[in-house]
DNA sequence: AAGCAATCTTTACATCGTCAAGTTGTAGTG
DNA sequence: CACTACAACTTGACGATGTAAAGATTGCTT
């Protein structure tokens, strides 16, 4: 509904040709992904042509695929510097110096609302079947680091003794993930007409993993 | 994908029209619709192109958008089917001569199985932007119709003891049924590398929501 | 300086969704 | 029954898209 920048469709720096023409663009990768990533902010995913992005930045139509495959495996870089974000994201929340628990609480707000503010990068690191195929192991190995740490921090609360001792980390992980998953694609899509302020369904979600997870202290 | 394969789309027989060519087909906005479940169901979503789907019905590329306003809504009308064969599924299991805790365990069940048995419609009953768009009123209605028999689950649970009073039904069937949809979905995209039977997960999933939405018998 | 590989361009093609205008069958009115 | 209006369908065309093939340009390595 709102858009989240107020900024133009324009696409700005294509910094190199922008003072000098040169015949090779310089880091044209790294741009259209910034490109890339900037367009299906603005406009959504489907708004993402790859002849239009070429346009945008500047060379021929061809250019982008001595550097992509396809417009797949863009999408799977662009897909793979939005789990870098969120990993980065839940890596600064699960090191700071607070009680386990609030940790606990704080990843699952972090993952929420990394969501909510970028939708359609969201969409594009879950969804598209850059999943199944084999040939984007960097960009799973990336998503599956992510992964990893919500299980360490059930292993956590496990040790410390918030959770019995015979629970399963990665199934809780699993778990709690899917949940989190699911919460953010209905509520994403207006599938919950009813109290779809992503703020109330966080509070509810953590309310409820620590009343469902957790052990009284 | 050049092997689209002439697998023969079986048009279902019309009460007229059944072998004979006529000019007018007779009902093609059924034919197209079930022809499209098929080919999704084969081949995937993406396999779907309304020329090629036209061909195998055996009428002109132009003849569906007599019947649907653009591709978008023919396959709103593919998802709506889904939801009805998910709600006739859920309304069986709850109308069951069973008790309670083994009906509210069944409609977990039903609805993992549902979406892993026929995952491409499944795909397509969520994940497209079939939601926002305020022009498929019917197809919302049918969907939010599946959803209002968890609440009315979680409502009898309430009722019967098996959850606090203080329970909200809604906000508990949000919550369950975003884990169900991330469930599905993670899994469906192969994000489990560990332990990804689905009859496993399942069975854990199950375990889980007893042991931490439900009162102890 | 020479050459080779990386990078970029031009051209071309097949496919797709969809519209416009025309054709054919059907139903309903008189 | 004839006629008309409408619904169902067809043909043809347009613009957009992904991407393959082959040629041009540059820069790095030796």
């Amino acid at each position: 509904m709102v858009n989240k920048a107020d900024t133009p469709v324009k696409i700005p720096t294509s910094k190199k040709a922008s003072n000098k023409e040169t015949y090779h663009h310089g880091n044209l990768r790294e741009t259209l992904i910034e490109a890339s990533a900037h367009i299906i902010k603005i406009q959504g995913i489907d708004a993402l042509s790859l002849r239009k992005l070429a346009d945008q930045v500047g060379v021929s139509r061809a250019a982008p695929y001595h550097h992509f495959k396809d417009k797949n495996a863009l999408l799977a870089a662009v897909a793979e510097q939005g789990f870098e974000s969120l990993g980065q994201l839940l890596q600064d929340v699960i090191n700071q110096k607070i009680p386990l628990l609030e940790r606990f609480k704080q990843a699952i707000k972090g993952y929420l609302e990394f969501a909510a503010e970028h939708p359609t990068q969201y969409d594009l690191m879950f969804g598209r079947k850059l999943w199944k195929s084999d040939q984007f192991d960097h960009f799973q190995r990336q998503a599956k680091d992510c992964f990893r740490l919500y299980v360490q921090l059930f292993e956590q609360l496990i040790k410390e003794g918030f959770l019995d001792k015979n629970e399963d980390a990665l199934r809780l992980s699993q778990l709690l993930w899917a949940t989190l998953h699911g919460l953010t694609k209905l509520t994403e899509e207006g599938l919950f007409s009813v109290a779809n302020n992503i703020e109330d369904i966080t509070q509810y979600a953590i309310e409820r993993f620590e009343h469902s997870f957790i052990n009284n202290p």
